[in-house]
Order: C-alpha cells, then structure tokens, then sequence
RNA sequence: CGCGGGGUGGAGCAGGGGUAGCUCGUCGGGCUCAUAACCCGAAGGUCGUUGGUUCAAAUCCAGCUCCCGCAACCA
C-alpha cells in the first residue's frame, strides 16, 4: 500500500423530506454504507455523503398543512432519517441539507458563474398550455395538437424564465453515456439515449416563480431555482466547491461513485454531467442506478405502510439482518420483491441455518474436543482440504471485483458459497468420528482449524455488510484484531495455529414463519392511527349549521355509467338531477363497474364547483362511505323523484 | 399507442444462440458436531403466445397477450 492513500467519494441521492424514510431509500443507503465500509477497509481515503433536498413546492405545501414554516418542518424530518440512519449504522461522514447556508451560497455562485459564461439566459418558455392541467407542453408532446394528459385542447402562452444550454452539449453527453463505464447498468445507457439525448438535448428551464421555498437566483431574485438544479449541486458544495465550510473538494472530486435508483438516472446522467461540463470541472466516474424494491400481492400493499418500515423490521430481527437481505434480493440491474415471508425466509436459511449454524457447530467442537483450544500439531490433507481452501483462500479478489462493479447481491452470494462448502466439508470429514481415535487428533485439529480460518475470511468480507455481526464471530472464533484486516485475508491460514474459541449468543435465532407472519399480521390489523386522525379531526372541524345548509345535496338517477379510459380510478356517470342532468367524475372504478351502478339512485353534492379530471368535466360528487380498502356509494330508496332535497 | 420493468418447475429468481440452473418448499435417504440445523438424492419446466431468422432459439427479430411500477386521475 502506497503512502499516499487513494481516495474514494461515494454519495447518496439527497432525499426528498416530504415524506418519512422508507424501506427503499434505506436500500440505497445502505447499499452506499457497504461500500463505504468496504473501501474503508481496503485503506480507501472514504468520503460517504448523504442529505437531504429540502426546497421546493411540495414543501411548501406539506409544511403549511402541519402550520409550520417549511424550515422547521424540515428540520423534523431531518431528525427522523438521522435517527434512521444511525439505527440502521449507516456510517456516513457528511449529511448535507440544501437549507445550509454554504450550499445556498455555493449554488448562487455556480449560477452566477453560468450566467456570466453565458449558459443561463433569459428567455420565455413558450409553448402549449393546457389550462385545466395547469401544464405546459412542448409540440412533440402533444397528442393530435392537444393536451397528451386530457386531450382537450391548449392554448399559446409565455412566461419569463431562465434557461440553461444543455441543447450544448448533446454530444459530450452521448460521448460520455456510450464510451466508458460512467452510467451502469448498462441496460440503462440506450434508455436514456433514446428518450432523451438522441434528438438532441432541449435547454432546461431552471427557474420558477411560483415556487417560493427555494433558492432566489442572483441575477433576477424573483426566481427561484429549479429544486433539481439545487439538488444536484450537493454534490460538489459538500466538499466545500464555492464556499468555506469545506475544504475537500481537491482531494475528493471527482465522486466515483454517485448510487441513485433507475427514476432519477436521467438527472444524474444528463443535467449533473452536463452542468459540471459548463463549469469545467470533471464529471463523476460512475453512477450506478439500481432497480426498485417492489411489493407483492394485495396483502402486502394493504399493509404496506406498516410492515416496510426498516425500524420495526431491524427491531424484530436486527439492523445486520435487514441489511442483509435487502442487500442480497436486490438484482443488479432490475427491480426486487419484499415481502415479510421471502425476509424471513432468507434470514432463517442463509443467516440462521448455514451461517449462524456454522459458527455455532464449529466453536462446539473445538470446545468439545480440545477443551476450546487447537494444539499446535495438525495433519492437512492437501486432497481433502483443496476445494475449502482453495475456495476461502480466493475469496477476497472475487468479491473486491464485484464491490466494484457493484453488484452487491452477487458479492453475498459469493461469500455464501463458501460458508456453503465450510458445511458440507464437515460432513465429508466428520470430525464426530474422528474424535473417536486418538490417532486421529491431528486431523481432528486440521479440520476444525479449516473450518475457523474460513469462517474468519467470511466474516472480515461480510464486516461491511453486517457491522455489527461480523465482530460477534471474530470473537466466537478467537480471532485477535491483526487477522480481522482486510489484508489478513488475502491468504488462507492468517488465524493463530493454537487459537481458543469462545462460546458466545446464537447469531441469528431462527424465526418461525407461522407465528411472525400471524404477529405481523395482527400488528397491522387496526387501523388505529387513520380513525384516531379522523376523531381529532372531527374535532377541530366543528361547523355550523350555517355552514352546512351550504352544502347542497339532491337526488338523482344514474342514467349512464362509463370507464375513463386514461384513468384507472374513474367512472364518468350520467345522472338525471330532475333538472336536465349532469355529468359527473367519480373515483370509484375500483369498486363499481358502470353495470352495477346504472339506473341506482344516489346522493350528489349538487353545488359543487365544476372541475375536470382527466380532461372530463365534473359537476358535482357522488356520496360514498369510504373504508380505507372499500367504497360504498350511499344509494337510496328508488321512490323518491329525482331532485330531491337531501338534509 | 404516456414512460419503464417483467412473464423460466409450487414460490422467489439467475442465465441470454448448441446437454435448462440457483435458493426456498415437497418427497426419500444420510449424519448426530450444531440454531429440529447440516449433507446426499429424487420428483417437478415443451423458459407467456404466434410467426420469422438459423444447421440450432429460453436466448436474436416482429406481432400479440398478461402482470407490475411510475406519471395523470379519487371533486
């Protein structure tokens, strides 16, 4: 090792606080912390970032709601991954959140810098506007010369804006994306070519007015920067690019690793390359864009929200345990499976059963056998012993290669294979019967000292992804700190000839997939917090019956039903009122067909102000007692003339 | 035709022109050191469908179909 140590930056997406942490983002976290740890551990100079994007207008909004300013509504949040991360042992070195001042200060003078050289200019955004949808689009976007959402037709409209010149820098950007290995997977560089770069890349529109949480231009501060443009920046303030605060970014950039998933790719591999390409400065040397943690079947989605939270998980079956299996169901290139059963499923099999179990069994003998610790004379059978070794020995390059790439999820199955062999290598040497013959001590002593020495190389490989598991084997297993380095295990034999275990907890206890299922299950079975929400909110909605006699309900007949077929929610419904009918939108498709629903009659709101959704007007709102997972519309008794009043 | 991902033994996935593979589950066997665990073996798949390219297709091409996620939409 050189005495000058190479660096290495590794960044997460800064999350977006609208909402709490989930099980994904703590994917790519974690993901991010494997690394890390690893690269710290090959003697890396580590810089591991993470943080949070705190401007923008769903802020704004989820911050007024709670009435709060949107700051002290962050700063909640903020407190709440924090705490996440730190549960999970997520280590990174630096949180950044954009509301800190130096980043602002930094993403002011970047953009100053690109007005000055000339790659943000004023102009006008121009194009179609769909007034109902409150969206412009461009004439490629639009469908038959109408809105592509509803297809009703747009009108021209302008609006000052400020603009950056990606239109530039097509080609350095299909350079960049097509030769080398910036953007991985590789499925993900002809995704991005072909709906974005190839036609040529269209200039940006990087300000807004209508949004006020955000970070004024300099130039113009009636603007707001475009929270993507804030956002990205993160990257390079976090060292200290245009500010103070930091004094890193010489030494760290450029990144070599910037970990986001597949739906943010195109800002990470055309907007951020493209930008630092305007300021000079060298562009990242990988972004890796993995899949999405999906959700099967209907059980699961229903109960989502409570089950996928990683604290109640890592508290049930521990943080390592977690982080293990997230780790290892993520394929490389495409989206993974949760669920309660396949977690417990793999824990018990590959933590429990072949890991945990291994340890355990292999202390147990030394124990057994030789009182807790090996003599110093062993008899190794090259023939016997070869795969073992062979397979522990070659360990360290195979997962180095795949940390790099990375592929995370093949790295684990790698160590698993070995931990695999460890067992099926006492069943072909059966220690239990070489313990019988005293003239067979020195094997007996061999083998076990096999067994420890693979176990040592798994866990010092395994230390980054489980941290704290990995320290609870090396002191199962005797092994003193010079042989838990990433050096010690480039050879096979680094564990001292004359060792002494100790026998320490069960590793992983199994888990019984009946019962945890069942308690699972019952654990989400009320529906406690969306009831209590509504009790409180019946109180403090308290209205008169002044306010009520302004709602307006009648009676009507439902004469026609149909689907709208762009949306997957609503029913366009005809309804006689007794005054010449009207047509309503209701988001009830999931529950009714159109049959079930014509000529039934129904309650409306009957003064309603129009609206129109998915591009079809709605005058006014069927009655409907909603359950969380079922929808009732409220019909009533078929004599009642249609128009009729209802208080 | 909004964007994207996918259909491979009971479940979850890998493979990506030339004997169809892994994990779990099931069944049978072995072992007894260990966390009812570990080891061996077996059953189980015409690789969604149709057509094309090829000496050869799960793999390449085209169409169809179904599922999932995102976007829009619960007035």
């Amino acid at each position: 090792m050189s005495l000058d140590r190479k660096k290495f930056y590794i960044t997460t997406p800064i999350y977006y606080p609208s909402g709490s942490p989930h099980i994904g983002t703590c994917y790519t976290t974690v993901a991010c912390d494997v690394i890390a740890r690893y690269k710290r551990m090959q003697g890396y100079d580590v810089m591991f970032l993470t943080g949070t994007d705190e401007h923008g207008a769903k802020i704004q909004a989820s911050a007024e709601k709670a009435g709060m300013t949107p700051k002290e509504y962050v700063d909640g949040i903020v407190a709440k991954f924090k705490e996440l991360w730190s549960f999970m042992n997520i280590s990174y070195d630096r949180y950044i959140r954009t509301t800190d001042d130096y980043h602002i200060k930094t993403v002011q003078n970047i953009l100053t810098k690109l007005y000055e050289k000339g790659y943000i200019y004023k102009g006008s955004y121009e194009g179609k506007y769909c007034v109902p949808c409150e969206s412009f689009w461009t004439d490629t976007q639009l469908v038959d010369g109408k809105c592509p959402d509803c297809g009703r037709p747009v009108t021209d409209s302008k609006e000052e804006a400020y603009f950056l010149k990606l239109s530039d820098f097509t080609d350095r950007i299909i350079d960049l994306l097509q030769n080398g290995d910036y953007l991985r997977p590789e499925s993900r560089i002809n995704e991005m070519i072909n709906n974005f770069v190839k036609d040529g890349l269209e200039d940006l529109c990087i300000s807004r007015t209508t949004v006020k949480w955000g970070i004024p231009l300099p130039f113009d501060e009636k603007h707001t920067v475009y929270v993507w443009l804030d956002a990205l920046i993160n990257y390079i303030s976090a060292l200290g690019y245009e500010n103070d605060a930091y004094d890193d970014f010489d030494r760290m950039w450029p990144a070599d690793l910037h970990m986001t998933a597949k739906e943010i790719v195109r800002f990470h591999s055309i907007v951020w390359p493209a930008l630092l390409m305007m300021l000079d400065v060298p562009v990242p040397k990988k972004l890796y864009g993995h899949g999405w943690i999906n959700f099967n079947g209907a059980k699961m989605s229903k109960s989502m929200g409570n089950v996928i939270n990683p604290l109640i998980l890592g508290e049930r079956y521990g943080v390592d345990a977690v982080r293990y299996h997230i780790l290892r169901e993520m394929p490389y290139s495409t989206d993974s499976n949760f669920s309660n059963e396949l977690m417990i499923n793999r824990i018990n099999a590959d933590l429990a059963n072949d890991l945990g179990n291994l340890v355990s069994r292999t202390v147990a003998m030394v124990i057994k056998y030789f009182d807790g610790t090996l003599p110093e004379k062993k008899l190794f059978d090259e023939i016997e012993d070869s795969e073992l070794i062979g397979m522990a020995g070659g360990l360290r390059a195979k997962v180095d290669e795949l940390i790099d790439i990375p592929q995370l999820s093949a790295a684990l199955t790698e160590i698993f294979k070995v931990i695999s062999r460890a067992n099926k290598y006492i069943d072909e040497t059966a220690p239990w019967i070489l313990a019988k013959n005293e003239s067979d001590r020195e094997r007996l002593a061999a083998v076990l000292y096999n067994l420890l020495e693979t176990i040592r190389i798994a866990a010092v490989l395994l230390s980054p992804f489980m941290p704290s598991t990995s320290p609870k084997i090396f002191e199962q297993i005797g092994a003193s700190e010079d042989v838990t380095t990433y050096a010690s295990v480039e050879v096979f034999g680094g564990l001292s000839q004359t060792v002494t275990v100790k026998k320490g907890d069960t590793l992983f206890p199994r888990i019984d997939l009946d019962k945890e299922i069942e308690e699972l299950n019952a654990m989400l079975a009320p529906a406690e917090p969306k009831i209590k929400e509504d009790e409180d909110l019946d109180k403090a909605g308290i209205i008169t019956i002044d306010d009520f006699s302004k709602v307006k309900l009648r009676t009507g007949e439902i004469t026609a039903c149909e689907k709208i077929k762009k949306a997957k929610k609503l029913l366009k419904i005809q309804l006689d009122d007794g005054r010449g009918g009207r047509q309503i939108v209701s988001g009830i498709a999931q529950y009714y067909t159109p049959e079930q629903l014509i000529g039934k009659k129904v309650i409306f709101v009957a003064n309603l102000a129009e609206a129109k959704l998915c591009g079809e007007t709605s005058q006014g709102m069927l009655l409907a007692a909603d359950a969380g997972d079922k929808v009732r519309v409220v019909f009533v008794d078929e004599d009642i003339p249609n128009g009729s009043t209802v208080r």
